[in-house]
DNA sequence: GTTGACCTACGATATATGTCGTAGTAGGCT
DNA sequence: AGCCTACTACGACATATATCGTAGGTCAAC
């Protein structure tokens, strides 16, 4: 009852798993479930068929999408990466940090080596955020 | 075997209940099941015994801790808020962004009218980090 | 036209999560 | 002493996740 007050087709977070398929398709563009196993098992030792389960469902949860150019299904994301990485984001945000963004950002880049280029490219961001709002 | 590969204990991440649970108790710190109880019913509707449950689970995990200076028992957190906040963070950072901070910000900023307050919180931040780094 | 390679579909299983109902226990009040 | 109340413990159950094994279809090559 927490998620799913999406505007319409109530499309759920994408789980663990699922993530790892959604960013070898981030990566490499819409793909064969063959082309995807093979990204994700660099990762992590996992079963052709695995990963062929774990993309059914997906497409059955309106996650992908798919075609029948080939003899094997092409797989897609129906959703822009930004947009599922916002609703993770905001999930997070939500639940573990009451809301407050710097907190989240201390809490991503706290403890942990940023490069200065990063840091630049978030004021940058920044500049670009306030620039536009006032 | 995605997560656990932390150094020791091996806590695994919070689930999205479990969230609600240590959010209520980062709030009020230590508390009766009963307290958590009324501060998460106010967020959704759930049987008392189940945020019971929830919570003899997270001891069992190593979530909680627990003593019983009364009649009824004390629960605690036994890690500290940031902590926690920065294993979901950092997941989250690795398996949705690749690793990049100021996707995850952007993400968190996008699409969501920031304060300006917000704004200048955040460039502190990156004063301190940059101050302290170099 | 049979064989083999490659795919998808289906079903099975193990575990985790979320949710409660019920039972048992211990303290305090009368 | 006996009862009421407030807690905890235990067990049950539904659903979701993650992981495969096996069955069945199709195309191409022999």
């Amino acid at each position: 009852m927490a998620r799913n007050d999406q505007k319409r087709r109530a499309v759920p977070a994408p789980t663990e798993a699922e993530l790892d398929v959604l960013r070898a398709l981030w990566e490499r563009g819409p793909s064969t479930v063959r082309e995807v196993h093979a990204a994700v098992s660099t990762t992590k030792p996992v079963g052709y068929t695995t990963v062929l389960k774990q993309m059914q469902v997906m497409h059955r949860k309106g996650l992908l999408q798919r075609s029948e150019r080939f003899r094997s299904h092409v797989y897609e994301t129906c959703r822009p990466q930004a947009q599922t990485q916002r609703q993770l984001t905001h999930a997070l945000l939500k639940r573990a940090f009451g809301g407050s963004a710097s907190a989240l950002l201390q809490s991503a880049l706290g403890g942990r080596r940023a490069t200065a280029q990063e840091l630049t490219e978030i004021r940058r961001l920044l500049d670009e955020l306030e620039g536009e709002s006032r």
